[in-house]
Order: structure tokens, then C-alpha cells, then sequence
DNA sequence: TTAGCCTTGACC
DNA sequence: GGTCAAGGCTAA
């Protein structure tokens, strides 16, 4: 075997561990200097036999070592690895029995199962290896929760990628390597895996911003910064752990940081990262010589391999992401072929619809590009092509705008990351929207003042970019500080009417809205039993408020007073609020936990768009008046400016949205009638991947009868609204359908906040 | 309309 | 002056 390290994968690698083997052998680490360039934070770093290297993969013979341990559990691995490193990184700078300092070692390694459900929590471990000197005895640490692992001999199959240490990035590189290995008939364990970050270097923050994820974690003041390293423009997150709830990193911009200073150590929660992957293989490595696609012989091919510098050849060799075709370069974003760039080209430059005359999903290859220009153009922009990269102006020659995009390394970096055919950018303020004058800034307002419908209801301005076919912009509003929409002071005491509370449990449907202006509805029956429970089971709409508005506002006062959140950013971010709270309600749900977990994930993957919509048309007929549309954070934004300002698709659903919000009023629809149907969309018997049918139709039962019993109570005189309010239903999948898609071209087009409910879920809908 | 080849021009 | 990613031209 080649003692090897990681010369090959230069900057950024990923990997999954996937083979064991039971051999004796020394603790192995050892000087940095041997593991190439891949190794250069740390005096010593964890080093390995290379056995062989497809393509695709590595098989890594791995000595046995001793690591010092700890778990976290959490929602997000983000939130679990900041835990456990600050924890691991204490017991290095001496809390332990002996007080010493020990030096810091690459890589750190997580291990994580690997069917992981992402609205539950999960235990993470992180682990450290224990530098060559402290192998055999290292001190206690003094800290209980840390203990050593002593890390068998075992063989890995290795994936290297780049980039940053994100739950979905780690998800999204394991699907990748399980399939190539899935492919070659390996043998490996399936419950867990690893992945192994290199690289802590985080060059500063620019910015911090709020989480979407804080009312969920364990830590109320989880938030992301905005890091930048060499190159990189990435989200990570930072904690407050100064117990005074400030952000220990975020007040400043452009504040240092150095990687492994204890006093700045919360930020990095994520290395920017060379990081590997794996899971433990069952197999021997005589099994390296795989059936199929490659044949990784182990006594040579790694030696030669290793010794081919990869070059922009080899980019080029795996064909146009498209069609497959030979690549001739980089084109509006990535290596693609001159076929696929002219189409692309003349697509964008003339602004052609086509359609699909099938079902949106024709394979696009060499030999029938030329049958579908839909599924070809959608395909264009699913790997990552870029509109933006076609000239307006048409004017030719000179340097692309995209000047890094184009370095080789990150391109290649990128492609090998699509295998799943898709990609996501992480950069999170497209430079469109963040060059943008007028965007919206949310401020702290000056000075408590009542929130009524008049303190929030702003004529937004026209903005530059505005209206353009492309959609980009949701909406802009350009305030001067005096002019600025003030958020309201928490925790939003004029928004609701005094008693909320104790109407909300006194469940009488007459007082459970919380109005700022007192809607019109029908007074209420005394409610049927199901519907009581299922409204018990509502969350506080003053909750979901605050906790939007408390994370804009800290994320807004953390950023410097030119740095402020764009429009559809600031949507986005409510939106996906607005999600969390409706996988927690369905969570907490008596109805929904009786069903197994993986139907609870299939359900709601396929109806949160609709549960959104649905939620989103009760909050207008409840509290929103005729021309205006109502924000979660109870501010108003009139609606022909938000028509006059957004592209079609977005008018089209402002529209679709309007009409509905009429009819629900005509029906004067109540919150229990809400909920119901809220119950109605989610327990879809229609959706494939359930498993326990029966279930979720007999519950669609009750509750479609609770709906009628109550609509006939609450309706008198009006026996049709219960059939009524179910036909608004298939409308409400249409406009979620759209909601869909059109987050989806926004997310092919970097714009929606990276790590987000959001995003996930477009991602669970699409693969 | 496609796709291969040509021209252009900023950046190195 | 070379590179290379834009746009343009044009035969099929």
C-alpha cells in the first residue's frame, strides 16, 4: 500500500468511510507535512494507506487511533457540532485532569446516522484525534460528557468534495457516493456516517445574521454570520455564549477572526472546509476490484493515479453536464458544450416560452437534445447555467463577470457535487439583488408604539430592477431611516386584541381570533369534540409573530446600517418561520404522531407549500383588509405595489391569492373551519409514498366530518358551505404548486437563503 | 432552429 | 500578445 495522504484532492475533498477491516497496526498520526497539501492547519493530522481510487471514490486503509468524543443531540447538525467542538476545543486548552494544552489535529470527524428525519433531532458525535504524544495516555477530561474512542483498524470508501460542513451538503455528498457504491455492489454499514472537516480556516465575518433555525434550537441566540474566506462567500453560524444573549461575533463588521482562538471559537461552527464523509464498509479489501464501472485494483492503479496531477482535462473529459457532449468550455457558469451554450444563449437572448408536449421529464442527451427545448432549457438551469451570464447589452469580448466562478478548481469542485443533478448555490445575496438600492430595511422601531394596521401600512416605492421579466425582485422598499417600516416592539402588544390568551383557551371560536381590526365572523357554537382538540392544537399566532420579528430584528441590528436584508431575502425568512411552526404544529399533533414517522415526512413533503398558502389566505381573511396583503409580522403592504413591482409569475399568485382570500371571506370562514381544512391538506391519502393508507384516510373522515358538522352550526341557513370551503381546496394545491416552482427558479438562481426549512423541503420535492 | 466556427475585447 | 468566455455568423 501507498502511504498517501491527500495530495489529489488539493482544497476541498468529502468522503465516506466504508470499509472495515480488522488489522493490527499502530496509531497512526503523524507531521502534517506528509498528508500533502490537504493537511495544513494542524502540526498532525489523522494519516491513511491509500489503497486504491475510482472516479469517484477512494478505499483509505485507516490505523487505529484514539479520539477524544462527544455527543450532542439537535435538530440541525450545525447547532450539534458547535456544541460538541466548543466542548472538545475546551478539553484541548486544558480542561483536563492535567491542565495541559493539547495541539489541535485534523481532521474532526462527525458521525451522524445516516437515515436522519429532518424535523427530528438527532445525536451527533464529534471527535478529535488525539495528537501522536497523548495516544497512548491522555489526560481526563474534566468535563464528564467528553470521553476517548478508540477508532479500529478499518478500511473507508472516501468521497473528497469542497466546501462547507451543511447538514444538506453532507447529505447530498452521502446520496452520491451510496449510489456510486451502490453501483460497484459494495458492502458497507448503512446506519451512520462520517464527515471529516480539514480546513477551520474562516477568514472573517462580514455580518451576522439570524437564523431561521433559533426558535428550534437549543441555544435561543443561534445565529448565522456571514463568513468569508478565500474565495468563499458562505453562511456558517455563531453562538452567544456570553450569557447576556449579545453576539459574541456579530456587533462589528469585518471582524477577524482567527480559527483556533478560544475566544472566537463559537464561529466556527463550520470549516470552510476540506472535509470527507463515509460510511464503515463490511467488506474486505480484496473487494476493491468492483464489478461494473470501475476496477480499482490495489496494487497499482493508485500509485499511477496518483502520480496524474488532475488537470482542466478531466473536467472536460466527463462531457457537458447537459447533453453529454464534448465540453469546449466555460459557459454562462459552467463547462458545457458549444451546442448546449449557443442553445442556452439564444433561449435567454430571445426570451423563449417553449413547452413540454409530454411530462416535463424528456431525457436530454446527445443523440435527442434537439427533442424537447423545455426539458433541455430546464435542464440548462437545473446544473447550474446562468441567465445572468447572457449580456444584455450583447456586447462582445472582454472578461465574463463571473471571474471565479470560472476558476477550474471550484468548477470542478461544483460538477463533482451535481451528481444528483442538482445545484445548489450557497451563495446567499446574488449580486443583483444585493446591488440593489432600495431594498427594504427592517429597523428596530425607535420607540414602542402600538402596532396597528396605519404604523405599518407603507406605500413601497418602485424599484429599480422592478417588474423585469426574470422576476428577480419580490418587492423593494427604499426608506431613509426616518421613513423606514418600523418593526414593532415585542412582544407585539397591539397587534392583538388584550384578551388573546384567554380566549384562546377559552376555545370560543368568537374570541379566538386574534384581530387587529375585528373581522366580521359569525358567531360561534360550542364546538364539536375533534374540532376542540384540533383547535387546541393551534399555535398562538402572537408566537409565530414574535419569533419572526425578533429574529429579523436581530438579524437586521446585526448587520451594518448599508448591509440590510433584501425584500424577497426578508420573505423568504418569514415564509420559512411560518413553515417551522407548521411542522411543529402537525408534529404536536395527536392525530398526526399516530402515524409512523415516514409517512408523517411523506405528507408533509408533499403538502407544505399548501399548508403555507392555506395559512397564509386565513391570516387575509382574518386580519387583512380589501388591497392589502398581510404580513406574519402584521405589517401591510398594498397590493397593486406589489403588483406594479413583481415579475408575472409572482403577480399571478398575488392575484390567485386575492381572489381566494374574496371567496373564504364571502364564506366567512372561521378558524374552525381553518383548521380543518389545515388537517384536510395534510392527511392526503392521495400521496404515493404513504405507507399506512387506511390511516390517513379514516382521519381525513373524522375530520372532514367535524368540518361538516361545524360548517352546518356556524352556517345556518347556508348548507353549502361546508362543499363550498372543500372546493377551495384543489385551488389551494394549484397556487402551492406555484408557490413551488416559482421558489424553485429563484432557487436555481442562488436567491433564497441558504439552510433554510425552504429550501429542504424543494429539495425533498424534487428528488 | 441547430451547432460549429469565427470575432471580439478585458484581463493577465 | 495570449487567454478565454462572451456574442455573431451561417451552412445544414
Amino acid at each position: 500500500m501507498l502511504k498517501q495522504a491527500n495530495t489529489l484532492r488539493a482544497c476541498l475533498t468529502v468522503g465516506l468511510v466504508v470499509l472495515v477491516l480488522m488489522v493490527t497496526a499502530e496509531a497512526y498520526m503523524g507531521n502534517s507535512s506528509e498528508s500533502g497539501s490537504f493537511c495544513k492547519e494542524t502540526d498532525e493530522c489523522l494519516l491513511y494507506d491509500l489503497v486504491c481510487r475510482t472516479e469517484e471514490y477512494e478505499v483509505r486503509h485507516y490505523s487505529p487511533t484514539k479520539w477524544v468524543s462527544t455527543d450532542e443531540e439537535s435538530y440541525f447538525m450545525e447547532v450539534a457540532t458547535t456544541l460538541a467542538f466548543r466542548k472538545l476545543f475546551k478539553y484541548i486548552n486544558g480542561a483536563n485532569d492535567e491542565e495541559v494544552m493539547i495541539d489541535m489535529t485534523a481532521p474532526v470527524v462527525v458521525k451522524m446516522k445516516e437515515k436522519r428525519k429532518f424535523w427530528q433531532s438527532s445525536v451527533y458525535t464529534l471527535s478529535f484525534p488525539l495528537p501522536s504524544a497523548y495516544q497512548e495516555s491522555p489526560p481526563t477530561p474534566t468535563n464528564s460528557e467528553l470521553y476517548f474512542t478508540d477508532m479500529p483498524d478499518m478500511n473507508v470508501y472516501v468521497r473528497s468534495y469542497g466546501g462547507w460542513m451543511f447538514c444538506w451538503t453532507v447529505k447530498r455528498q452521502s446520496e452520491c457516493l451510496k449510489k456510486d457504491l451502490d453501483r460497484a455492489h459494495a458492502s458497507y454499514e448503512e446506519d451512520f456516517l462520517y464527515a471529516a472537516g480539514y480546513d477551520s480556516k474562516l477568514a472573517r465575518i462580514t455580518h451576522c445574521r439570524t437564523a431561521v433555525a433559533d426558535a428550534l434550537s437549543p441555544e435561543p441566540e443561534f445565529q448565522r454570520a456571514r463568513l468569508t474566506g478565500p474565495g468563499r462567500s458562505v453562511f456558517t453560524s455563531c453562538y452567544d455564549y456570553s450569557g447576556d444573549r449579545r453576539p459574541l461575533f456579530c456587533p462589528s463588521s469585518n471582524m477577524s477572526i482567527s480559527p483556533f482562538h478560544p475566544d472566537q471559537l463559537p464561529a466556527t461552527t463550520f470549516w470552510p472546509v476540506d472535509y470527507e464523509q463515509g460510511f464503515l464498509s463490511k467488506d474486505r479489501p480484496s473487494t476493491c476490484v468492483f464489478s461494473g464501472v470501475q476496477v480499482c485494483n490495489p496494487l497499482l492503479p493508485a500509485a499511477q493515479e496518483l502520480r496524474a496531477e488532475p488537470d482542466s482535462g478531466d473536467a472536460q473529459r466527463e462531457g457537458c453536464p447537459i447533453c453529454g457532449d464534448r465540453v469546449s468550455g466555460y459557459h454562462y457558469g459552467l463547462l458545457t458544450c458549444e451546442s448546449c451554450k449557443g442553445f442556452f444563449k439564444r433561449t435567454v437572448q430571445n426570451n423563449k416560452r417553449y413547452t413540454c408536449p409530454e411530462r416535463q421529464s424528456c431525457p436530454v442527451d446527445l443523440a435527442q437534445r434537439k427533442r424537447c427545448p423545455h426539458c433541455r432549457f430546464q435542464k440548462c438551469l437545473t446544473v447550474g447555467m446562468r441567465r445572468d451570464a447572457v449580456r444584455a447589452d450583447r456586447m462582445r469580448g472582454g472578461r465574463n463577470k463571473f471571474g471565479p466562478l470560472y476558476r477550474r478548481d471550484r468548477q470542478l469542485k461544483q460538477q463533482r457535487e451535481d451528481c444528483s443533478g442538482y445545484r445548489v448555490k450557497w451563495e446567499t445575496t446574488p449580486t443583483r439583488l444585493s446591488s440593489l438600492s432600495h431594498d427594504l430595511q427592517l429597523l428596530p422601531s425607535p420607540a414602542p408604539s402600538p402596532h396597528t394596521p396605519e404604523s405599518f401600512h407603507q406605500s413601497l416605492p418602485a424599484a429599480s430592477g422592478m417588474g423585469q421579466s426574470d422576476g428577480l425582485v419580490l418587492l423593494d422598499c427604499s426608506f431613509s431611516r426616518d421613513r423606514a417600516v418600523a418593526l414593532p416592539a415585542l412582544p407585539y402588544a397591539g397587534l392583538y386584541h388584550s384578551n388573546y390568551q384567554s380566549c384562546v383557551q377559552s376555545q370560543s371560536f368568537s374570541h379566538a381570533l386574534p384581530v387587529a381590526t375585528p373581522p366580521v365572523l359569525p358567531a360561534a357554537p360550542p364546538p364539536p369534540c375533534l374540532l376542540t382538540e384540533l383547535l387546541q392544537g393551534e399555535p398562538e399566532e402572537t408566537q409565530v409573530c414574535a419569533r419572526v420579528l425578533a429574529s429579523l430584528q436581530r438579524e437586521q441590528a446585526s448587520r451594518g446600517k448599508h448591509d440590510c436584508l433584501n425584500t424577497f431575502t426578508i420573505m423568504c425568512k418569514m415564509a420559512d418561520h411560518t413553515l417551522f411552526a407548521l411542522v411543529e404544529w402537525a408534529r404536536s399533533s395527536t392525530l398526526f404522531k399516530e402515524l409512523k414517522v415516514v409517512d408523517q415526512m411523506s405528507l408533509l413533503h408533499s403538502c407544505w407549500s399548501e399548508l403555507l398558502v392555506l395559512d397564509h389566505l386565513y391570516r387575509q381573511v382574518a386580519y387583512g383588509k380589501d388591497g392589502s396583503i398581510y404580513l406574519v409580522t402584521g405589517q401591510q403592504i398594498d397590493v397593486s405595489t406589489v403588483l406594479s413591482q413583481a415579475g408575472t409569475t409572482l403577480s399571478s399568485l398575488v392575484t390567485r391569492a386575492r381572489d381566494m382570500v374574496s371567496k373564504l371571506r364571502a364564506l366567512q370562514m372561521d378558524r374552525g373551519e381553518f383548521v380543518c381544512l389545515k388537517y384536510l391538506v395534510l392527511f392526503n391519502p392521495d400521496v404515493k409514498a404513504v405507507q399506512d393508507r387506511g390511516l390517513v384516510e379514516r382521519t381525513q373522515e373524522r375530520v372532514n366530518r367535524a368540518l361538516m358538522d361545524h360548517a352546518l352550526q356556524t352556517h345556518p341557513g347556508h348548507s353549502d358551505t361546508f362543499g363550498q370551503l372543500l372546493l377551495r381546496l384543489p385551488e389551494v394545491r394549484s397556487i402551492g404548486l406555484q408557490v413551488e416552482e416559482y421558489l424553485y427558479q429563484r432557487h436555481l438562481q442562488g436567491d433564497l437563503p441558504c439552510n433554510s426549512l425552504l429550501t429542504e423541503m424543494l429539495h425533498a420535492k424534487q428528488t
